[in-house]
DNA sequence: TCTGGGGTCCTAGGACCC
DNA sequence: TCTGGGGTCCTAGGACCC
């Protein structure tokens, strides 16, 4: 007797695919331990965006700074990070998927959630895979679920190169005894915060109070969080197109910046990269934002409401300027200039889920 | 472990208005 | 002038994700 044919949610996650992209093009590299970061040097700042298993066996992971990695992996093959490429392959995964007759919400350079109506998930999940590594010659492992919050959470098990299902029926078999930091969407503050409420499983999460949740957490994140730990989520995949709220540029300067008028150039010159990202969007920008870390690493960030909407490079640069003039006098070790544009006139009432990033 | 860069969304407080 | 209640806009800060 075959299952019958119900809405499935599937997450699609490349395997260390920065890496695996690098080593592709250089065959020499299979088996060895590979960092990419930064500009592929260790004396700098900078930290790892990928490490391969290769170099994780050895404690590399992403986020660590690169010179740490590269203490524990000595031999590694340290690559810079190479945007283009990756996006080139990310492209070519996500043409692949939308060649298998399910829906298609790409959630990064990596991955993608899949939505289909089908008897056999298992079954599409093997087709995805074997889809894209014959296209690509990538790898990747998919989680099933009957939600987005289990299909994400199902991957993790499925890692490397695997298939793993998680729904209703298993959840607190497979997650009920793991810490909250396991769920998407939780960290460590919140996690530190959960526990400070005497949660600290996402058993103890799914049985706490909801009113508890929501005084500690906000009407909004508090449900959230109330929801998550039964494994509760959005299941609707979605493929219209992502529409981007705003581009940012930002940097970390190998020497701390010590003079206002490097600051300020340093600002402009932000400022006009923006401009020119949010040049290629078409849209005009509302409000412009600097970041600000301060030496040692004190961040701050400042905004301010255009006075009215703009399509011109020199009024972005001037705001970015102008919020400039604001900082304190101090050692600069980052500066990041950020544009927001006016959203495409947004048909309301539509329904949006809290922590997503893009769930 | 001297801690990147590009994003998103939520919360909260103050200003201002009725 | 001792003081309300609701709504909206703006900004800073926080948290998380890849």
């Amino acid at each position: 007797m075959s299952e019958p044919a119900v809405p499935w949610v599937l997450h699609v996650d490349l395997d260390q695919f920065v890496a695996a992209v690098e080593v592709l093009r250089r065959p020499e590299l299979v088996g060895r331990p590979v960092i990419v970061g930064g500009r592929g040097d260790p004396t700098e700042r900078a930290v790892v965006s990928t490490a391969s298993y290769e170099a994780r066996r050895y404690g590399a992971h992403s986020g660590m700074p690169l010179r740490t990695a590269v203490r524990k992996v000595p031999d590694a093959v340290v690559l810079p990070v190479d945007a283009p490429a990756y996006e080139a392959a990310s492209e070519q995964v996500m043409a692949t998927l939308r060649t298998l007759g399910a829906v298609v919400e790409v959630l990064g350079w990596d991955e993608a959630f899949l939505g289909a109506v089908v008897a056999d998930p298992e079954d599409l999940a093997r087709r995805a895979r074997a889809a894209v590594l014959a296209a690509t010659d990538l790898h990747c492992s998919v989680g099933i679920g009957d939600n987005k919050v289990r299909a994400k959470i199902a991957t993790g098990f499925a890692k490397p190169a695997g298939i793993y299902r998680l729904t209703a029926a298993t959840w607190f078999d497979v997650m009920g005894d793991h810490p909250t930091i396991d769920l998407w969407g939780v960290g460590t503050k919140v996690s530190r915060r959960l526990a400070g409420l005497g949660v600290h499983t996402v058993r103890e999460l799914a049985a706490a109070p909801r009113d508890a949740l929501v005084a500690e957490f906000g009407p909004r994140m508090g449900v959230w969080y109330h929801e998550l730990g039964q494994g509760l989520g959005p299941a609707v995949v979605d493929d219209t197109p992502w529409v981007p709220r705003g581009h940012s540029r930002e940097v970390t300067f190998q020497q701390n910046l010590t003079s206002r008028e490097q600051v300020r150039d340093a600002v402009a010159g932000l400022a006009r990269d923006v401009a020119g990202d949010v040049a290629a969007d078409g849209r005009p920008v509302l409000r412009v934002g600097l970041k600000v870390r301060y030496a040692p690493f004190l961040t701050k960030v400042m905004s301010r409401k255009l006075p009215a909407p703009t399509r011109d490079t020199a009024d972005v640069v001037r705001a970015a300027v102008a919020l400039a003039a604001e900082l304190e006098d101090r050692e600069v070790r980052l500066l990041g200039v950020r544009a927001e544009m006016v959203m495409p006139a947004e048909a309301d009432g539509v329904e949006r889920t809290p922590v997503r990033g893009r769930i």
